[in-house]
This record gives C-alpha cells, structure tokens and sequence, in this order.
DNA sequence: CTCCACTCCGTAAACGTTTACCGATGCTTT
DNA sequence: AAAGCATCGGTAAACGTTTACGGAGTGGAG
C-alpha cells in the first residue's frame, strides 16, 4: 500500500518533463522516442491517473447519481438496469442513493450535488416540495426527474400517466364484468399516490362505477402494507369482485391475503397491479399489471442527462411513455407462459 | 449555472484569507468576529464545499465501490440494501458497478480502483482468476470479496459454505423420502458453480443417492435458463420426484416449467431453490430455500471494510456465514404464510 | 518598560492533473 | 547564409481545498 506513482514519478524515471508525459498519456502530438520513453516508463511502475486530480482540472467528475426511494422496488431496479450500462458506456459511473421516502434525504442529496461529486442527477422523487424546486433552481448540474416534475422546474423530465394507467386497470375489470371494485393505494400525499388517486376517481366516474372513499383502502407501497389494506378492505367490503392495486407489491400482498382467506383469483376476485414488475410473472396466478414502462423511462431519463452532458443546452425536456396493460391470469383466468 | 462560490469568493466577501475560511468551516478554533462573518458570507453565496478539491488535498474520496454480477439477481439486491445505509452512515457514497459475468470487466473494475475514486471496494465476483489475484496485490485500497478468495490473497473475505447448503437441501429431501432427485447447477466454472457441483457430489455420496452426471443440467443463474434445464432434465429423467436448484431463480424457472407440464409441488416434484431471496415467498407454492444470509453477508462485507477504512491495519480477516434451511411449500406440502 | 507567551490569522505550499505560453532546435526558403 | 517557420517540450499557473509556518497584536509578569 504504498504511495502510488504520479506523472511526477514517470517524468523522473524517464527524464522528461511532467507536461511531457500528460501530453503523451492524453495522445497530443509528441516526438516518438519521447513517447516511448514515457510509456516505458508508464508501463513499469504501473501507472494509473488519478481521477480526482483530474476532475479538479477538468470540473467534470464523470460520476452521475441516481436517487431513488429505496433499491428494493423492482420498478426501480428496471430503471438502473438500463441506466447504469448506459452511463457506463458514456464513461460515467454511476452513484447510488437510495433515499428512503424521507423528503430529508432527497433534499440531501440535492444538496449534495452542489458538492459536485457528480455532473448530474437522475432522481425518482415520491414527493415534490417547495425544498425541492428551490434545489432544482440552484443547483449547478442537470438534474433528470422521473415523475412529474412541476411546469416551469428547470429540470428534464421523464413522466408516464398513471392516472390513465388507473384508467386501463379499471376499464379492464369493467370490461370482465367486475362492478365491486375496490382501489390499494398508496400514500395519497407521494406524487404517484395522488396521481393514481385522481384517475380512479375519473375513471370510475367515467364508468358509471361507485367510487366512494369506501372502496378505497391506503397503505404504504410495500407488499406487507397492501396485504394489510386488503385485510381491511375485505373486512369491510366483502362482496369486491376486482381489487385494483397501485403496485404491484401492494398486488401481491393482496394476493397472500385473498389466498388466505379463500378467494380465487381470479374467479372470485380479480386483481391488477401496476408497474408491470418481473415480480408480476413470478406470482401465482400472474399477474395483470398496468406497465408504465420503467425500462423505457429509465432509458429516457439517461438519454437526456446525456444529452446534456453532451452540451445540449436546450430548455427543459418532458418525455412521456404511454401506459400499457398487460393481461394475465390473475384478471383473464388462464396463464401466460 | 454560473460558476459556484469558492473559499477563495467568502474570503473577498468577509474581507479575511481564504486559511480563515477553512479554519471556520471546518471548526477550528477562530475569534467570533471572524467566525460570524465567514458563516454569513458563506451563508449568503450558498456555498458548498468541492469535493473533488478536499479529495484531492486528503487522498480519501468518500467513495467506495460494490461490484456485482447483476444486479437484478435478488441474492445481490439484499446485500446492497444492507451496504448502503452502513456506508452512508459512516459518510460514504456508494458506486455500482454492474458488470455482468464477463471477467473482463471485473478486472477493470479493480483496475479502476487505481485511479482512487473510491476509498475502497466490495466485489462478489463470480470467478477467480489469476488475473484477479494481480490486481489484489496490486490494489492501493482495501478489498472486500464476498465469495470465495483464495486463500493468501491480501483481502477481507466474507464466505459462506454452499457445498453445505447443498448438503442440507439434499439431506432435507432426503428426509421427505426422495429417491431421484436431480440438480440444476449454474455454470460450473464460475465459483458458486463449482462450489455447488462439489457438495452435490458429496452430499449424494454420504446419503447413499446416485449422482451420475444424468441427474445434473447446468446452465446460466437466471430463470429462463433455470426453466430450460428442468425441461431437459425432466425429458432425460422423467421420474424425477425433487429438484435440486442451484439458485432461487432457477427454482422459479423450473417451478414454470412443472407447472406448465402439469407435475404438482410438492407432491410429485419437491423443489429447493438457494439464497432464500424475496422472492421464494412470492412462489406459488412459496419455496423451500438454502439461505446463504445474503443479508448478513452484506453487513458484514461494510464493516470489514469500514473497519479497514478506520485504520485497521491487520492481516486478511475472514468473516463465515452458515447457511441455514428454510423449509417453505414446495416441499412441505403445507404453505407458510 | 521590556520581554515572553499566547492567540489569531495571513502567506504559501501541497495534493496530481491539464494546458497556455514561450524558448530552443533544426529545417526550409530565398 | 540569414531569416522565417515548424516542431517539440519545458516552465509555470490553475483547479479548490487543507495546513505548516511564522508574523502581528495583545496581555501579563518582572
């Protein structure tokens, strides 16, 4: 663990200048024996730049964070499978957060950009403030939000319609004849919360479907809560014929529960999630999820802080990805392979 | 985006030297009258300390890497979500790198390592090749391997013992009154792989079973191929009445495909999968599984490194995590809820 | 009143790069 | 043969911190 060799180090050993040698390491134009000579030298003791000094220079970190609530979600996790390749291959690396839903933590790690460990940000907010939106104003790198973002945020923006993914689920149900339809959302105060929130609320309307808060049960996105809010639901609305969850975790936890007590799925009940997560094929029956395409916003979101990092100096970008239901057993009553 | 306020900005601004500056933001004994204008200067520019620069000045980056195979796989996952709050409270970021099961890039991963970006590394590496060993000894930062490290090599280990959780899932349905069981192994010259493939030998020779190569299908870790192995293996061996899997999505694809072949589990085919991941109690039926402490192995990998970032300057450590059964119904017969 | 000790803070060097700006060398051109 | 011109590479400054060192000012002791 000793002290590792500087370009100081290489000049010395090959009697050149230290200019002499960045120059050859950057590939400038430099006489051939010189060159030799300093990658000889290079080679021997074993050379590796130092990052940081570079960056000093440079001001560019090639680091980018990602700022999610918390890495367990597989809907996040779709997102950093295409991401982290992505970046890689622009020569960044990534940096993770993982935030909890703790609105501290994000404005922390806002904060933290100004630090400038990293030449930009990627975050899945479940909640915007007025914190956030003066971050988003002073901070000094670009910032990709996936999610709604605020009109007017100067920050690039990857959103997808929940409130018409809500819709999809529901007019499906209809569609299978379901009427007693009950709604597992999640905490109505996080943004996807209230989104989903409003297009049930519009889309049962739009239906002809009751759509009183009795049928709603609320709970946080875990599996362990929307098994909760199923109990609840169930006690108190035992007749549901269709339970449309706003995860798919609050989904599968639904389904322990209907298992639990009896119910068939999806005879007695139907059920849809959302997010359309690998876990959605792995439950039993499948399960039909509304897709809000996280591969592809998590494609998006990378592509425009690229683009940015790349110079692109336009004004704030929205990208919408269109949601898409997929049908599976747990609503349809026969398997997908 | 202009550029942000330095030291060298607050020093102008409150009419002291930029040492002042430094000595107040970092709590250095100072007159209040210095004190008080420095936080106010500071106070109005916004200021954020770089630090890049205070890297560059201290040779620590508050970084430290993890580097996985994928981090879709669940077994990884837990161990991320172990590391990172550790790190975090400890004042490190965490950088991911994912880097598929390709060794080349687990090599440039330590390599990058060199360029002091991180402060140190935790690696599962999937392989262990000459080339790995290089790089350890050559390594100017502590390493973390979670896996099996040869002995000798200068780095922290946290292992656990899967030829025994071969053994105990083999014993387990040994006990259940299986006769034909087979394997579904991972690759066998990745570390796990062959670390499976040898307990399986033994395991089957100590209970008396047949371990001919016609019980055992190899292929990659995920559940398409965990799904086509158990297809071949079951046109091989049609009288199977157990699977052995090498990991929980190979279990998930061979629970798929005796689903789709219509063997009931457990009563014709009793299955084990290994990691005890999240998602062996999404199954349907929930999943006997060998946990390896995925998540235990995570906290562990932190505080070896953790403690070696504080200065701990002993030889190698060497942390082992016994596996442990957990019996669930794809072979009891009986769900755990 | 002088000297000493102490407190506070400014100057400057250092961390390891990149790069602007010459100066030296040697070749071409007239 | 002298002037001009490339070409090459060395010197030094800069990126934004931290910190060793020493100077200036203050107060107390003799």
């Amino acid at each position: 663990m000793t002290e590792g060799p500087t370009i100081t180090t290489i000049a010395q050993r090959a009697g050149v200048s230290i200019a002499s040698v960045s120059r050859v390491l950057n590939g400038l134009p430099t006489r051939p024996e010189t060159e030799r000579r300093v990658l000889q030298a290079a080679g021997e003791l074993g050379y590796v730049p130092n990052s940081v000094a570079r960056s000093l220079k440079s001001r560019r970190s090639n680091q980018v964070g990602f700022a999610i609530a918390d890495i367990g979600n597989p809907a996040y996790l779709a997102m950093i499978r295409e991401i982290q390749p992505l970046l890689k291959a622009a020569g960044y690396r990534l940096v993770l957060h993982s935030t909890g839903s703790d609105i501290a933590e994000e404005i922390e790690v806002l904060r933290g950009l100004g630090e400038r460990y990293a030449d930009g940000l990627i975050m899945v907010p479940l909640r915007m403030t007025e914190e956030h939106l003066k971050m988003f104003h002073a901070a000094r790198a670009p910032i990709v939000i996936i999610g709604a973002a605020p009109d007017g945020a100067p920050v690039d923006n990857v959103r997808t319609d929940s409130r018409t993914g809500v819709r999809l689920a529901l007019a499906h149900l209809h569609a299978l004849g379901r009427r007693r339809i009950g709604f597992l959302n999640g905490p109505p105060d996080t943004v996807p919360g209230a989104a989903r929130a409003a297009g049930w609320a519009e889309a049962s309307r739009a239906l002809g479907l009751p759509a009183g808060p009795e049928l709603t049960e609320v709970g946080d996105f875990y599996r362990a809560d929307g098994a909760a809010a199923a109990g609840r639901l169930l006690d108190r609305v035992p007749d549901l014929d269709a339970l449309v969850c706003a995860n798919d975790l609050i989904a599968l936890g639904a389904l322990d529960v209907l298992r639990r007590r009896g119910r068939r799925v999806p005879d007695d009940v139907a059920v849809t999630g959302m997010d359309d997560t690998d876990l959605a094929t792995l439950a039993w029956p499948a399960l039909t999820s509304v897709s809000l395409g996280s591969a592809e916003r998590g494609r998006a979101a990378a592509g425009l802080l690229l683009d940015r990092l790349a110079g692109d100096g336009q004004g704030p970008r929205v990208v919408t990805v269109e949601p898409r239901l997929v049908v599976r057993g747990s609503t349809a009553g026969q398997e997908t392979p």
